[in-house]
DNA sequence: TCTTTTACATACACATGTGCATGATTAAAT
DNA sequence: ATTTAATCATGCACATGTGTATGTAAAAGA
């Protein structure tokens, strides 16, 4: 078979994106070659460089074929300002490893991203998928907490930033444990629970 | 050069883990060949294959070199039971992350274990290590966080288990996050008040 | 209908990495 | 003093991966 319709061309990229997220997950970033891809979803190396410049190329094509929770939140967050600024960070907080568990597709790249690929240099693609709208969120999630503080809901001994350092290290913990090993806790109910008693430990106004 | 004394072939041997160490911690495991190593250590690949069997025993070496935070927490936990639990676990923690600022082999090691690997198999000497003590260390924890309920410091609602995950995964995500951007937080003066916030959020006895 | 372009398959050239076998020289053992 | 064995260096065979150039048949366009 050849050049066939346009519809199946998206397909078989379709596949090879399939297939990348598939193997990545799988057996790593480095230890999955094109062929590798390539077999699995049932075409040949060929058909990859048609579709694809290089494996970053793909690799690129992969991570922004899916909206991340951590994407999704920010656009949540843009729209206002929110009454309650301290549950409003709860809320969103669970949703995001929620997401995480109920998401096979998330699920998929988050595990590439925190345990299938390695962090070389600045210019990784994967790197900075991973870190750019995570600074970005960081600096939303600061906002929330100043909020809270301006409130009331917080003491002003309340270091903002700090605050979202260790809510978001937190979250990343409990993902990055969780993908190591699933079976070990249950992520929403352990999870759940670590953040609530995050928040509740924070300095109240007295 | 050739045949030189014992000494000076576990000089070599040394040099060879240092160049490795160093390497893996900047380029990655998988980008990181044995040539590399040994052109940074200022020999040829046969040294290497003389004093190791391939890259994974070179890795399974460098890291049963040193001696990491948790082991040393692990050691320090089993003599004994503790007057005061909850510190003793607020700071152990501490301590944890101390030693990751202020110990460069044991930064670099953590840097390769959590950003510079892919947990491929199983079978992976990195994986293993990673996880062994590890889940051993947090059986340790979950005694002292039921000691502190037998004691009443925390209410009997805490579940200890999901106490220990929670507070790992508030230290693991924060190493993780510093060691991706170091300049982005100070670790310690975070961390501190993040591991507080997270202990003080727990149920306490009424 | 004829031409062009697309969507791949095939094949080649090149680079890189590994494992092992062998060689050379001297420390260490006898 | 002689033999043995350790410490590397050197070189070969092999495998794997990448990028690209070229071929091909059908879809798209004119």
């Amino acid at each position: 078979m050849v050049r066939r319709t346009k519809e199946d061309a998206m397909e078989t990229r379709s596949k090879l994106l399939d297939a990348a997220e598939a193997l990545f997950s799988e057996k790593g970033v480095t230890h999955t070659s094109m062929m590798h891809v390539a077999e699995k979803a049932g075409v040949t190396r060929g058909a990859i460089y048609h579709h694809f410049e290089n494996k970053m190329d793909l690799i690129e094509s992969l991570m922004g074929r899916v909206k991340l929770p951590i994407d999704e939140m920010r656009e949540q967050i843009a729209d206002g300002t929110v009454s309650d600024p301290l549950t409003e960070i709860q809320e969103r907080s669970k949703g995001f490893i929620a997401r995480i568990e109920s998401n096979p597709q998330v699920r998929s790249l988050a595990s590439i991203l925190l345990h299938k690929c390695e962090y070389i240099d600045e210019v990784n693609p994967i790197k900075l998928r991973h870190v750019s709208g995570r600074n970005e969120c960081i600096d939303d999630f600061e906002k929330l907490f100043e909020e809270a503080v301006k409130k009331e809901q917080l003491s002003a001994t309340v270091t903002p930033r700090a605050a979202v350092i260790g809510l978001f290290s937190l979250v990343d913990g409990l993902i990055y444990n969780w993908l190591l090993a699933p079976d070990y806790f249950p992520l929403v109910e352990y999870g759940n629970t670590a953040i609530e008693n995050y928040l509740n430990g924070l300095p109240r106004q007295p």
